[in-house]
DNA sequence: GGAAAAGATTAAGAAATGTTTAAGCCCGGA
DNA sequence: TCCGGGCTTAAACATTTCTTAATCTTTTCC
């Protein structure tokens, strides 16, 4: 969970800030003029910066070049202006992005996670890399899966092919296209083989493998995991 | 001085820029396609790279993903593409910044400027050098390590992977990662280098090495640190 | 209901992956 | 030049996982 400040003199841009960064899972700080945004800085500990350029009393240049001389997160100017001296003036003086309103949203966004990913840097922990379906967790960095928050331990192919289904809740796989995507190779006679992988998921991730809550099989047509 | 890598599969675009970035101070180094800008990164050090979206051969987006796999400096997309689409795309591909052609070359430097200072100065990475990852105790800084509090000394391949690891408890790195993380090179038949290194590191990480309980190996996937 | 097809189960040998040891190479310092 | 630390490679060994094939069970459809 990353937290970033959101500094503008305009109550409406920054309540609309704060819904966009709330929703895409950021824990959203306000203040609305330069001084107040230093304040919330000393008493939170802040991975991001949005911040306005025009505002009463401390504006937006001058805050960042006082709040630069203690922290180094990144800054993202917002601003109306649109002219090439406002961006040349905001990048010189310490700022790592900048946009001009009004913004889209989903710019912004991207913007902001670049950022946050560059300041973190290999903090590793993309939340994209969780894939849930059911009860079923797949930490796909740490290759790791939980059924009911009880981790169980799966070989290399049993993880494969959870991964593929799981990727696509409700969606049916072939025996061949499972094979084919799992060992990137033409199924040959293979269903047998997914076969047994299947059972052996079974006999990790359901309670009684004769009677799968999750991984179930469309007769002649495949298997699936709801 | 700081190294700039242009890489455009236009002509005129790579020398107009090559002359900007000279007069601003720059050392220029020029790539026509993807696949020259790794060879360039390859044998040189580079601060910053100026990459297109479109270019034949290796696109600039290929290029990047795989440019990320080893090397962390900033990256700015110069496109003829203007659609938020694509500027989302290549921020959340690792991109830094994105600006589109014609270009503003005095915008272009200040934020060339802007990102090698928070590059090379503001420190990438939060500022910690410590890192920690249960008893194991990493100053990055000093280049020592403790286990336990006791400090235990590391050629520096073993420091590297360690330090990759520890980065990001619980990701599982593939020896094939480690390798092009640790030695900047493509893994051809590396597992067994690899696996030898994470040997003499359990030796001296670990109480008992055939039993690890920092670095553990996950089946068919890779090690990682707990 | 019964035959045929699809899927499930089991076990054992084969294959892949990891570990450990040891020897040789490379390079920088004495 | 010699020495020694560090890296790589190879080989033997240990362990885990995969595949195969035979057999059993369930479903489908005539």
């Amino acid at each position: 969970m990353y937290t970033v400040l959101v500094c503008d003199d305009d109550k409406d841009i920054v309540s609309a800030l704060k819904i966009y960064l709330t929703a895409d899972g950021y824990n959203v700080l306000t203040a609305y003029n330069g001084r107040e945004a230093l304040d919330v800085l000393k008493e939170n500990e802040v991975h991001l910066i949005l911040l306005d350029i025009m505002m009463p009393g401390m504006d937006g240049v001058s805050a960042l070049v006082k709040l630069r001389e203690a922290y180094n997160m990144p800054v993202i100017f917002t601003t109306a202006k649109s002219e090439d001296n406002d961006i040349i003036l905001g990048l010189n003086v310490g700022a790592d992005d900048y946009v001009t309103k009004p913004f889209n949203p989903v710019e912004l966004l991207a913007r902001v996670r670049s950022q946050i990913r560059r300041y973190t840097r290999l903090g590793a922990k993309p939340a994209e890399s969780v894939i849930t379906a059911g009860a079923i967790e797949i930490d796909d960095a740490a290759k790791a899966v939980r059924v009911d928050g009880e981790e169980v331990s799966l070989t290399p192919t049993e993880y494969d092919i959870l991964l593929l289904l799981a990727r696509a809740p409700g969606k049916v796989f072939s025996p061949a296209e499972i094979y084919r995507e799992v060992w990137h190779d033409e199924p040959y006679s293979a269903d047998a083989t997914v076969a047994v992988h299947i059972r052996h998921l079974r006999e990790k991730i359901e309670i009684d493998p004769a009677k799968p809550r999750y991984l179930k099989v469309v007769w002649g047509q495949g298997y699936k995991i709801n």
